[in-house]
DNA sequence: CTGAAAGCGCTTACAG
DNA sequence: CTGAAAGCGCTTACAG
């Protein structure tokens, strides 16, 4: 296994400067067009391959972007993380990507990771809990940082928060099923104190009060299996609940089970909403509905502001809310249609 | 913003030569505790770190792993490289991740990317179609390079393969729905050619010849929405077929889905089972009968055995399979345990 | 349009 | 146990 060649190998082989073979490299049109040619033949002949970390040394721009997130396993986080790699691929920035499972020790080890790395950046949907550490880090090391998702380090200006309108869309998803005919809807999923919860759940009670209805809370972890267990649960002890506006599409999709199971029907006898819109959503049935917050866009628009962050040197807004959508289909409208 | 200091900094900031500090950074036995104790506290005030790029041009271990995955937001697959990643994580790895979403040019330019970036290693789960380009790339840039789950590039001996055992997976599947009482099973999903799909086809076709009983292909795409359209057309065309064994789960649940729609039970009507076991199986109703692959298990041997190559130069060995095994459940079973 | 030289932040022998 | 010097593979002014 013998060394790759460099670029004063390929210089002796075309009989030029390494200098030349440099400015070939980064596409200079200083360089004569024959010369340029001449190059790149030697550079193909010796199988040269570029060394960015010799030129990241002189020229700071690694090309490389940290992407941190909570839980890659959740298909909405999957979705988010994969668009921003597949935008910063397209713009000819690799990414190093690390899941940190909701544990912020994890967290503020594979940040450290990746500014020894010398990323340009990072994207990160932080962990809930002790999160300071990893953010001290960051501002020492001056790495352009920007919290999406999930508002989590208070200092916005410090990091850019880009996240959904959460807010927003719960109110939508509540009066969607009060439009719907529900008289009774409980509020499901999500852990209290957490900002996606705290933003949902007070656009749902915003909704309710504004109906003059009394809001019922039934959170808990935002899984399928809490889902499931709360639809049995729920109609066994409570069947005068009609509707649920629920946490995420998973504590949706385990209702949708759970109702499966025991011979209701969404729609019909029960009118139910998720939250975020993940592919499934379409694929189940019945049909769920769901807030859209068009997690591709969004993730895409992320990455641009990052980009942008990075190029121009010129930092986004303290805070930012995507658009979200109301996405309607069987389980809260009750026909066959959508 | 000013520079990050450099080891040059702390050297003279705590009265050292650059030498001893690069000794202390590497852990070295042969700086006195004190020193160290002295260098470390320096380190600390001024904010230093590390950068591994400079490290990395002499002594050639980039901490970098690469990682490429063809379609990351199969649920599956994000298992794999979450697993993988989190265990090169562990052991100081870096992971650079990329998802080619079947697209063998883009999978091209991302193994080139990384090769610059200088990856210690590549784990590559690849896409199917022209991938001639990518791995002569990497034999010819000389990095470590293990394909996983799908075996593409037939010079195993180059680019040494590690895959779950598929073949017996159907087997053990066909068996199964055999002794569940099917008389009429099909296998659906899946597009042949490829090599997963070749390999759990030939299992299944074995088990049922075996068994004396004429196939029955349903191939087609892996996703929800074809399995979904199966389990329709097959009820309404074939209701005959009492029996399936999906290409994998995705199939299997929009199977799931399109019974409820049409008020058929799988594990009671029909026996259904999957393959890969993702989480989802467990989590629905009817709970879905699956192959599992172990694929939290598979992934992280994966791991190891890559790093195992990285520290000891070592190549596995050019084929190896991971176990599989059956885990039945209602969906086969019809009865309400498990 | 091309070449010679310095330097990016580390590690690695080699002295002492 | 610590220091002085060379070098990793590039880029960047600066000449010419």
């Amino acid at each position: 296994m013998k060394k790759r060649p460099t670029i004063i190998d390929v210089a002796q082989a075309a009989g030029v400067s390494k200098s030349t073979v440099s400015l070939v490299l980064q596409e200079s049109p200083l360089v004569k067009a024959e010369t340029v040619e001449l190059v790149r033949k030697t550079m193909a002949q010796l199988g040269y391959v570029y060394n960015r970390a010799a030129a990241n040394l002189r020229s700071a721009n690694a090309g490389l972007i940290g992407l941190v997130i909570n839980d890659l396993r959740n298909p909405f986080f999957t979705e988010f993380a994969t668009t921003a790699q597949m935008a910063f691929s397209a713009k000819g920035y690799a990414t190093v990507l690390a899941n940190t499972d909701e544990d912020t020790s994890l967290q503020l080890q594979v940040v450290g990771s990746m500014i020894e790395h010398g990323v340009s950046g990072i994207l990160i949907s932080p962990s809930y809990g002790d999160e300071r550490l990893c953010f001290d880090l960051l501002a020492r090391a001056q790495v352009p940082t920007m919290q999406v998702l999930r508002h989590v380090d208070r200092r916005c200006d410090l990091f850019p928060l880009f996240a959904p309108d959460n807010h927003r869309g719960a109110i939508l998803a509540t009066e969607h099923l009060l439009d719907a005919g529900a008289k009774k809807i409980a509020f499901v999923g999500g852990l209290e104190g957490r900002s996606i919860t705290d933003e949902r759940l007070s656009g749902y009670l915003e909704a309710i009060q504004e109906a003059g209805l009394e809001p019922i809370r039934m959170l808990g972890r935002s899984s399928r299996t809490f889902g499931r267990e709360t639809a049995i649960d729920l109609s066994e002890n409570h069947p005068d609940i009609d509707g649920a506006v629920c946490f995420n599409d998973l504590v949706a999709l385990g209702m949708l089970s759970g109702f499966n199971q025991i011979g209701r029907q969404a729609g019909r006898d029960f009118k139910l909403i998720g939250f975020d819109d993940i592919e499934e959503c379409s694929e189940v049935w019945p049909k769920l509905s769901s807030v859209s917050c068009d997690i591709k866009d969004f993730a895409a628009e992320a990455a641009v502001t990052m980009l942008g962050w990075l190029e121009t040197a010129k930092k986004p807004e303290p805070v930012r809310r995507g658009g979200v959508e109301l996405v309607a289909r069987m389980s809260s409208l009750g026909n066959v249609s959508i």
